[in-house]
DNA sequence: GTCTATAAACCGATAGAC
DNA sequence: GTCTATCGGTTTATAGAC
């Protein structure tokens, strides 16, 4: 009898893998928004309502999509920075950006489904933001690896709790005294949220990770927001080809972002 | 007769007004993707029909909603990047990525629909081109302002036609020997195209732009896409509320990024 | 689990009366 | 310029036979 349940197991498997290929082609040609049930039917000759034993409703479907998608995205971006032989943390960090622009250019709607406009009508689960942090918890990982005090650190790791001085609302900061890439900021809230936040990731990642002070963690959110910018630029043609094929003006921003880093 | 025509001509302005700002308020409800003539026609009681005499097809709506979103924002940073009085080029150009953040914000589903995923099945035009890049030339043009050899500059301005040396495909950048944000590249397509874009920028401008040089189109490109990065990372919801309100994270980043230009 | 058939909507675009 | 009516298509989702 488990033999039974095995086969149809596989067999249900097996189908819910063609729907989610039919899916994904029908992603690119017609979008997120105009994803259809019935489209995906047609074009695996199966009837409407049998993709419905599959997948309950339109955002269940939807839902399987962007989870597999920052999954494909997130086992990139980890397996680029991965720690091994020789590597620095700059060319896995650099690595890391590349392996994301690149899954996105081979992936456009995917990774437009992901982290371009939301779909409207639709939420997000816990699913898709624990597949979703994946890739840049990766990034943030290789910057806490970093030998201590490389760049840009602000003090001793026992500095870390220290309340920042406030800055004054009236008063434009002209330039950072701080190293570039971990930016110094006073205000109450922000700082506030990155101790809960710089704490998060040392407890998701299970081992200690060094220098996870709250301004590395701004200093990541900066780079991670930066790379998004230069994929979405590129992919979503806010360059307006000034930049056509942007390989080098992307490697050049990775440089840079790991110049920022400190890295 | 003059009058005539007029009257009839204020009654079309008037009830295209209606039209868009309709449309407008579809757009927020479900996405430009299923932008349609007929809600928008319900919404204002009209019957379908009477819709295609003012826009003769959906793309044409589209069209128009576009254009009005990039010369919103692009209205909104060109008078915030505007010089005057004692303004440096760094008050100029964080007031412009303020200005753009805030439009956003206050226009989230406009800003979607420019900055956001591609429409499905929509090509832009020339109209929406042109009216699309007054918000990066406006950026641009603050750094072409500033003061020459302020910061990160390669050299004289004569300098600027001189061909960068080539850099081996092979070799891995350590760390940039140039400033930071002037991005060093010596890959010949995208040195060529920059010379092209460089001059162009001057010729649209009208007025000498000094300092334009390949490499201040460069930074300022790599400033445009952080900028939009971190825009649509806090619209769209890439930042999982760890920066809630970001507007913190948001001065920094605008900090970090004239620093990076050397503001 | 898959099928046919159906309900109850929706869409872009057009024709022709007024 | 607006209307009604219509063409020819689409959709999500369900009911019930097999």
């Amino acid at each position: 009898m488990s033999v039974v349940l095995t086969a149809r197991e596989r067999a249900r498997r097996e189908v819910t893998s063609e729907i989610l290929a039919a899916a994904r082609r029908q992603l690119g040609e017609v979008g997120a928004a105009a994803l259809s049930v019935r489209a995906v039917a047609r074009e695996l000759g199966l009837a409407s309502s049998a993709v419905y034993r599959y997948f309950a409703t339109r955002d269940e479907l939807l839902t399987a999509l962007i989870v597999e998608a920052y999954d494909s995205s997130g086992d990139a971006v980890e397996r680029a920075c991965a720690a091994g032989g020789e590597r620095t943390p700059r060319d896995r960090f650099v690595a890391g950006c590349r392996a994301l622009r690149d899954w996105a250019r081979t992936h456009p709607h995917e990774y437009a489904l992901v982290y371009g406009s939301p779909v409207p009508g639709y939420r997000g689960n816990e699913k898709t933001t624990a597949a979703g942090s994946r890739s840049p918890l990766a990034l943030l990982a290789v910057l806490a690896d970093r030998a201590p005090h490389s760049a840009g650190h602000t003090g001793s790791d026992s500095d870390a709790g220290e309340k920042p001085k406030k800055a004054k609302k009236g008063e434009k900061p002209k330039k950072s005294e701080q190293p570039a890439g971990l930016a110094p900021t006073g205000s109450r809230p922000l700082s506030a949220l990155l101790e809960e936040q710089a704490g998060l990731v040392v407890a998701e990642g299970g081992e200690r990770l060094h220098g996870m002070t709250p301004e590395v963690v701004v200093a990541g959110a900066r780079a991670w927001t930066a790379l998004l910018g230069l994929v979405s630029s590129e992919l979503f043609g806010q360059l307006g080809n000034t930049f056509d094929p942007a390989d080098d003006f992307s490697e050049v921003t990775f440089a840079g972002l790991a110049d920022d880093l400190g890295l």
